[in-house]
DNA sequence: CACATACCGGACAAATTTGTCCGGTAATAA
DNA sequence: TTATTACCGGACAAATTTGTCCGGTATGTG
């Protein structure tokens, strides 16, 4: 569904959002790595990518870490987080592929996916990284096995 | 959403299926690549797939090349052509890449994703390739731009 | 049989994604 | 100022996906 990039980046984002919801602690990428059991060194360079588009807050130094400010769990969706590493793809291309898949001249399956991916978007862009965090807090999600 | 190889392979086969319903008529590859606006030997390795996988029949030979039989058109979906080519990860998958979400353990999304999975699962069940042919065939979707 | 056609199968190559390594830079503290 | 910490950035490597090439095999025709 989404790349392997996403995924670590998503699930980064939710444990550096649930660290700094609850406890207001920065969070070094070791512990990230560990925590959501991802590659330390491929993980970095997604949240690099994450830092420059402003979705996460990082401070260099001693005591430093990844934050993200309660601005930032309030308001950045998932929706963002997809786009900026996988791109709009997912979001608007045409499942069979066809560049200019449109009511104009649409694929044998335009219209029935449609609603799916219309749902898809809303789902992406109403929840923020602070109410998944909320649900990890909550013991009613898990970000690794 | 589906890899390049399962897309070159649906639209493949909806053009099969069209010319197999409306004329009865055997493709080449060379034709195929042309109406799908494909890549013909990378088309031909996905094409082998399916007929090995039994979607699919092809006849060697002149006169000969890919068809769909009456049965093949009737009963082939969409969905057993998606695992046929990419597997099972976009239909069961944990959105976030999880190795065991479910109910016991789940990832924070996912009952969010479950009914978006569901409905994906239940399209890609319903359609069979006869009737995306038959939308071809009504000018009702087209297979390239 | 000889020949032409068209799919089959394996090897190979290019492109993209995934993942690693290491020196550089900024920040903090002694 | 010096040392330490931890993110930054670029180069590099492995794995996967995408795409190509070419000889082999089966089939139909004369």
């Amino acid at each position: 569904m989404f790349s392997k990039a996403c995924e670590y980046g998503i699930r980064a984002l939710i444990y550096i959002g649930q660290q700094s919801a609850d406890f207001g602690r920065r969070v070094g990428l070791r512990d990230i790595a560990a925590e959501i059991d991802s590659p330390e060194a491929f993980t970095a360079k997604v949240l690099q990518q994450l830092v420059r588009q402003q979705l996460l807050t990082s401070v260099k130094g001693p005591a430093g870490g990844f934050e993200l400010t309660p601005e930032q769990l309030r308001t950045v969706t998932l929706r963002q987080v997809v786009l900026a590493i996988d791109g709009p793809g997912m979001l608007q291309g045409c499942a069979l592929g066809l560049p200019q898949c449109s009511a104009k001249q649409p694929c044998p399956m335009h219209y029935q996916f449609l609603p799916i991916r219309d749902q898809l978007n809303e789902l992406l862009r109403t929840y923020t990284i602070g109410e998944l965090a909320g649900k990890v807090h909550e013991g009613l999600g898990f970000l690794k096995q």
